[in-house]
RNA sequence: GGCCCGGUGGCAGAGUGGUUAUGCAGCGGUUUGCAAAACCGUGUACAUCGGUUCAAUUCCGGUCCGGGCCUCCA
């Protein structure tokens, strides 16, 4: 089989996937921060490297996936305080609402899910080996990493200390030697969430969560770290700095993928601008199919713009995909070579929606062996899963004219009797009572089938 | 100011140093009681100005435009 090829962010290039044991493949991604509901730029890693783990599945004897959730932030606090609710409810609420967005959005669980607050020792300890090797100092109640104690810091995102301190515009503490310093521990009051540690009561900053739990779980050194373009910088420098320097190892990851975000109008949907639509939301509108699907129709490190009209597009693409699998039943043998080698080439995942269309033409053209390799290999995309026949009727809303499905059937067999009788003016009446519902009919040489139209 | 990424047909979106994906929409046709679906045909698009080349949308440089990061952020 021919080799993975990924971009990889430490040298911006594509390069030759080789990892670390050819049987295990180990991979990071950072998670949400629970505070509230995940939106679609949220919604777009967790699916681009679900499809890549999927085919990491697929061609290596095991995969760790790891993606942690963030349960101890400020901004937590700052929410369960404004609902006037304690932290542990909101974070139990959002973990559930998170859970059930990534299900519908298709998502596989991550083998691991590790949640910051079970982790603290672990930082702590970290934390301590960093101060020993004399890379980070308390003070004031708190731990901060000593940037220039790192020879490369800054590789990741190609910024040097010079440009760093240039492009500061937060003030600089005044307990930090040199203003790039970051925290790795902060005091609590007593009304926020405090853990005991050395350097007194208190809670660990953020960049220190996801190096503690990849230590956890992948070792010192892995093959995969993903995330959103905007985590780069600071938080994936900072996540180097730390791992690399409590183990003295050159590299945290060997692969740094990072996807691109997800605008509305041409803008970048962050719950700072307030442009955000939720996933729950989106997915009562369009199902959560035609999101992953539109997710997938551009390629992961390219921007991509969820217009109302590209939810449609990606609906209509999944309509005739769904027509053309039909029920084939295929297995993972019959996966289409030229498919995965679209996905091979750093996920590209539209030129692999492309070959699915084209296998679909085939399959439409009587080719069974198309049909199911079509079926087959839209697993790796975790997309056609389910029967045709569901992706058609699943209206989740009733229609205009509360039709259900029972009725929608009396008055399909209502026509075909009138058809049957050659009584066309009275089938006409029928089939345009039903598509004023929102109904549309298809006859064929094995019966009438039914669609609900969207929109 | 520093760093990064883009500009492809009506829309979305791949890709390639010369044979020009894919979907949606449109048009013509086959088919159908009429439709729908399907199939066939149809669109010479690659911001701009130079350079390299036998040949550039594709490589190099400049310009213009757009977006992102530098502060919590997928």
């Amino acid at each position: 089989m021919s080799v993975l090829k990924l971009h990889n962010t430490l040298t911006r290039k594509k390069e030759d996937f080789v990892p670390i044991d050819n049987d295990h493949v180990r991979v990071y991604a950072c998670g949400p921060t629970v505070y509230g509901r995940i939106h679609l730029g949220n919604a777009r890693p967790i699916v681009v490297f679900d499809v890549l783990v999927r085919l990491l599945r697929l061609r290596h004897a095991k995969v760790t996936y790891v993606r942690n959730i963030t349960d101890v932030d400020d901004k937590i606090n700052i929410r369960a305080a404004e609902r006037g609710i304690g932290i542990d409810e909101l974070c139990a609420e959002t973990i559930e609402t998170f859970h059930q967005d990534t299900e519908r959005l298709g998502a596989l669980a991550p083998d691991i899910e590790p949640r910051a607050t079970h982790h603290i020792a672990e930082m702590q300890a970290m934390i301590t080996t960093l101060i020993d090797k004399g890379h980070a100092y308390a003070a004031d109640g708190h731990v901060l990493f000593q940037v220039s104690t790192m020879a490369d810091y800054g590789s990741l995102s190609k910024r040097s200390m010079d440009d760093m301190i240039a492009g500061a515009r937060v003030e600089v503490a005044p307990y930090k030697r040199e203003p790039a310093d970051f925290t790795l521990w902060k005091p609590s009051s007593d009304d926020q969430p405090g853990w005991d540690s050395p350097w007194g009561r208190g809670r660990p900053g953020w960049h220190i969560e996801c190096s503690a739990m990849a230590k956890s779980y992948l070792g010192e050194v892995f093959d995969i770290h993903a995330g959103g373009l905007d985590l780069i910088f600071p938080h994936h420098e900072n996540e180097i700095a730390q791992s690399c320097c409590a183990h003295d190892q050159t590299k945290m990851a060997h692969y740094w993928l990072h996807n691109g975000f997800v605008t509305m109008n041409d803008e970048k949907m962050s719950k700072s601008l307030g442009n955000i639509i939720s996933v729950t939301d989106a997915a009562d509108q369009y199902r959560g199919e035609t999101l992953r699907a539109a997710l997938l129709s551009a390629h992961y490190r390219a921007p991509l713009d969820l217009s109302d009209n590209a939810m449609c597009d990606a609906r209509n693409g999944l309509d005739r995909l769904y027509r053309a699998v039909a029920d084939v039943d295929a297995s993972q043998d019959k996966i289409d070579a030229d498919f995965i080698a679209c996905l091979l080439d750093d996920l590209n995942t539209p030129a692999a929606m492309a070959r699915l269309h084209e296998l679909a033409r085939l399959a439409n053209k009587g080719d069974a062996a198309a049909a199911k390799a079509l079926k087959a290999s839209a697993a790796v995309l975790g997309l056609l899963q389910q029967s045709a026949d569901s992706w058609a009727k699943a209206g989740d809303a009733a229609t205009d004219d509360g039709l259900d499905d029972a009725a929608i059937d009396g008055l399909i067999e209502a026509r075909k009797q009138a058809r049957a009788n050659r009584e066309f003016a009275k089938a006409d009446e029928i089939r345009d009572q039903l598509t004023g519902a929102g109904i549309i009919l298809e006859d064929s040489v094995d019966g009438t089938i039914w669609r609900r139209r969207w929109q």
